[in-house]
DNA sequence: TCATAATAGTTTCATTTGTAACTAAAAACA
DNA sequence: TGTTTTTAGTTACAAATGAAACTATTATGA
């Protein structure tokens, strides 16, 4: 252990990254090559997939992601026929979001491919494994939040 | 467990994705702000200071970057002067990359902040924790790996 | 040897991204 | 009520990115 050398390898953001990204890359698999869909894009189809209608504010907070980066994966998507987005009549600032038929089929058509790349990941793992690494991305999410509250 | 949805929160690609961002941000602190660097320069000059000097070649592989991210984070600090480049003489393909003497300064500035930043993400977990972090972090890339193998 | 292929690294161009500034509507408050 | 502040969402612009094409040099092999 040399003091004044980081040692990427050893350096666990670092792996976790590299992991994170090999991860992604093969999810990705699932909706990019077919659909033709941006990883933002499918996240936002994902939330509403989840629980429909959806404001654009609900969305970021489902999928952790900024509102500029909603809005935009939004204005693809309504371009590509995928998703409705009509003005809240209650509170005119808002709408409300919804996958049209089209946005629907896609979702259902990837949701079991993202399924079976997920489970062949994982499978990799024993569920006690299984468990110990929910365990384990849960108390490392934690502690992250905490040490960024400060800034932002 | 509903069949057709994905439910987002218990997808553990996205878990992984979430974590790894906030992970990401709390390291980025020990060398965004103070020292102006992007996420690619630090990689390209922890390579450096992990072993010098490096090709560009040599850099992607230890980092994990493509050849054009290097190139470009390479053009960037040769511009702020933490690092110097110049021609191979037995393989005027490449070239040789060293930290300067500011560039080396810099990463001796950053390192031990980088270590504190993990050192405090991971106080969260028990040292057998620890060791399962590595352990699932390994196996779950090797996996990642091979189902990505067939694609490119 | 000469032609072809492979390797190291850079450049180009279209697209994506991040930050900040902006518009519109609702809430707060005085 | 009228004024200020917040909130929802979009837009603008500069910078970063990815993919493919490109340059220069070395290796291969007929």
């Amino acid at each position: 252990m040399d003091g004044d050398r980081l040692e990427l390898d050893g350096f666990m953001p670092y792996r976790l990254s590299v992991m994170q990204q090999e991860v992604s890359r093969a999810i990705a698999a699932a909706y990019a090559s077919k659909h033709d869909l941006m990883r933002h894009d499918w996240r936002v189809m994902a939330a509403l997939g989840d629980a429909q209608p959806l404001s654009a504010n609900e969305v970021c907070q489902r999928t952790n992601m900024d509102k500029v980066q909603v809005s935009r994966a939004i204005a693809r998507l309504k371009q590509k026929g995928l998703v409705d987005q009509h003005r809240d009549r209650q509170d005119r600032r808002r709408s409300s979001l919804r996958l049209t038929g089209r946005g629907e089929a896609i979702y259902r058509d990837i949701v079991p491919a993202a399924r079976a790349r997920e489970a062949d990941l994982l499978s990799a793992l024993s569920a006690t494994e299984l468990k110990q690494l929910d365990r384990l991305i849960g108390k490392l999410y934690r502690r992250a939040c905490d040490l960024n509250m400060g800034r932002e």
